[in-house]
DNA sequence: GCAATACGTTAACAAAGGATAAGAAAAAAT
DNA sequence: ATTTTTTCTTATCCTTTGTTAACGTATTGC
């Protein structure tokens, strides 16, 4: 279990400041339970049937979320540098996770348990402000969440990717295709049609201009 | 602003235990800044481009969540006797609403505001107890969440409906079909299509047998 | 450097869904 | 009770997607 350097907790407590401020003193008694944890490429982070038991900070690197059916991976999500996440589901309930997480890079993370999370609510030095901290950090995934049903309701294949492109460019440069194309809820094969319809109406519109 | 008879008051702490217990002070305190709120059927609860300021609990009939996408309505999801709802995302961080919200039956709800929600996490004697709630309803809704997107990125929409059936039999019965479509991602038509396909191939499994 | 693997595109065909319209059935309004 | 409206089904046509396979190009590992 190696310790965090002061600077990759500085770096840490500043992304924190988005969903509550700790007190030096509350920071102290976090940051003694922290750790790093490095993950390779293509490694995993949680497997797709075992309980979660740690939330994870990315320093630096990029993971991905995938279901696994009929032995197939569907990528679902991608997080990069200075992003919390976890398998929360499995993490708040104890479940297995129906998620699978693994390394799109080498990746380094600050993490800690579930068993320290705990710890940290029951101190009341710190219980209070971790429920804050807690409610902030779900009331987030709530809004990407209702966003994401949202693009499955009302948008075709093709707007979510238009709207990927102006939205998230960062994502077409450091996500595969074929990983973009289960995020969007198709196959490699149709998101390769759908950019080659995209291209040609794009250089149709030149022409006409 | 009605306030609930004793009764009702009953009916909305026993489902709260669910998230958390509330001491009789603390519950006095609360009791005392609901209201009731009717809604006849069609009208609605929040409109898709306002704020919404309350949180309802369900005391009887049903509401509908819905988006609108080129004037066309698309419902989204469903919430019955006993539930807890709101348009969340609007609610927690103070934007125009995208989802709307109606009511499909005639209904009775308990509500209460944003600011007095504010009130109560403000309150010291509440306080610690309203940020564990929110945090509770807000984890309960990602794991909903985590459920919803599963079935759209690996279920095709006849398998969704299979399961439906299955795990949520209650909605067949009180949802009209073509609110049901929307909800699954296909349209009205679709839908029936799927229908007509499952009970033609239960016929033949009959026959078989 | 070379082989193996992974990635993206394209083609051909089958399956499914969207749009529209028409009609039956059910529910609501008068 | 009888209109009127809403809901559900069916049919037709067209578009899109899934599936599978082939091919070229990057990447990776050795």
């Amino acid at each position: 279990m190696q310790s965090p350097t002061a600077l990759q907790l500085r770096q840490f407590r500043a992304q924190l400041t988005k969903f509550v401020e700790f007190s030096d003193e509350q920071w102290d008694l976090i940051a003694s339970l922290l750790y790093l944890k490095s993950i390779k490429k293509k490694e995993l982070f949680v497997s797709g049937d075992k309980v979660c038991n740690e939330v994870g900070f990315i320093l630096q690197g990029s993971l991905r979320f995938f279901f696994v059916k009929d032995g197939i991976e569907l990528s679902n999500y991608f997080c990069f540098q200075n992003e919390l996440m976890s398998s929360y589901r499995s993490f708040l309930k104890r479940t297995p996770s129906i998620i699978s997480i693994d390394a799109m890079e080498d990746s380094q993370l600050i993490c800690f348990t579930y068993d320290s999370l705990q710890q940290l609510l029951a101190d009341e030095r710190t219980s209070f402000a971790m429920e804050h901290f807690g409610r902030m950090i779900a009331e987030y995934l709530i809004c990407c969440y209702e966003e994401r049903v949202f693009s499955f309701l009302t948008q075709t294949p093709e707007e979510r990717y238009k709207r990927l492109i102006d939205e998230q460019p960062h994502f077409l440069n450091r996500i595969p295709q074929h990983y973009l194309a289960n995020y969007l809820g198709v196959t490699a094969v149709s998101l390769s049609r759908i950019r080659k319809r995209i291209h040609e109406s794009r250089s149709k519109q030149k022409l006409a201009s």
